[in-house]
DNA sequence: TTCATTTTGTATCGACTGCTCGTAAACACA
DNA sequence: TGTGTTTACGAGCAGTCGATACAAAATGAA
């Protein structure tokens, strides 16, 4: 009934959110935007609204296919304190691996626009609920299991370990060392009451030789 | 022998700080800074040379008249537990009366600029690293009094409590609940082994009943 | 075909960006 | 009272900002 668009919207999303994890939304200037997404202006105010809209659905697209399948994933393997060793493990080699240091897309929204604008607030609370959500659940189920006994309950052990996690990504995209992360990640775990023997497996075993329990 | 200056350089920088601290460094222009500083754009020129150099000024503004002074406080009047329950104490009570969500400007500026700009990064980095120091001091003396046993060394636990402040600034812009920042520091404290009756005392006193220990 | 509808690229819009020019004013020293 | 030096500020630089008007192009329905 009209003509169709010539670009594939996800993939132009995913452009766009390259650009703004990149510098930021107030860096990210339009004209970036469409150099990176390959579309013209009108192009990507006819199918996003306008900038903000854009920054909104990218954040959104971030969450779909980085945070969330991350937790999803992590959960499918793993239970307990297994799933929550294998979970910063994964941090600590993103942001190893993160040459660019631009972090987690959704912790620097948190810092750079939700305190500004009420809907990203919302929004951004909401995916990080859904993260503490999952290191409750397994702070649960590694208690259920008698992996660890908690000092506290379950939801504020979560929370610590969510501002862990929060904390981490910040100092990473300053001082991206992993032996600085794994220090880090290594005693919060152990503070929390996780065994040295399993946080030992934080080292990854393509980064250095495989270590024997104890070792 | 020449022309004096008709502004108080701290006082213009304060100002500066202010604006920067508020919008971040990207939103904020020369006309922005000119309005709250009440110099001219020449003016802003010739004291500080360019928007950056003025950003970075702000910075050591920042830390030279609140984090640093905050710790040297802190130092002066507590010692170990004390010192770290009392330092938490202070962010939260910062964190809930800053009602515009502006956080720590240090963390703020680890975020948005330093991943781009390699002396910023350095700055921030050391900053950061005093502030770990004083953890660490603390950690240190605590343990010698025998308040507390740690499961990890003493720098350790350090880069665990720095994460965990820098977690709870990045969580208190989107979230800047009294209930959250005290459980969510509630649950780090105890984990490092700080007696629930030490950490009872983070509810301020002005703002809720005291409580007896136990209570 | 013809029409209605949507997407497309060009070419901007006024407002704002960081920054600097030219010139007048205010001092210390001769 | 000059003279040299620094500061002050209005005005404005070229460039960029987010966003749009416009008309050509591409489709399905009639």
């Amino acid at each position: 009934m009209a003509r169709p668009r010539e670009f594939d919207e996800t993939e132009v999303l995913d452009s766009a959110l390259q650009c703004f994890w990149g510098r930021g939304y107030e860096a990210t200037s339009i004209r970036d935007l469409t150099e990176a997404m390959g579309i013209s202006t009108p192009s990507i105010y006819n199918a996003f609204g306008d900038k903000r809209q854009l920054y909104i659905d990218a954040l959104e697209h971030y969450c779909r296919t980085r945070t969330h399948p991350l937790i999803d994933r992590i959960e499918g393997q793993h239970t307990g304190v297994g799933a929550i060793v294998a979970f910063y493990k994964e941090i600590i080699e993103r942001s190893v691996a993160d040459r660019e240091r631009r972090g987690c897309f959704l912790i620097n929204s948190a810092l750079e626009v939700a305190p500004h604008d009420k809907r990203m607030a919302k929004l951004v609370a909401a995916h990080l609920d859904a993260v503490q959500g999952f290191l409750r659940r397994q702070l649960q189920a590694a208690q259920a299991s008698d992996e660890i006994e908690l000092a506290v309950d379950p939801a504020g052990s979560a929370d610590h370990l969510l501002s862990v996690l929060l904390g981490l990504r910040v100092l990473a995209r300053s001082r991206p060392e992993r032996e600085l992360l794994e220090r880090t990640v290594g005693a919060a775990l152990l503070a929390i009451g996780i065994p040295a023997a399993r946080i030992g497996s934080l080292r990854g075993s393509l980064n250095s030789k495989p270590r024997r329990r104890d070792g």
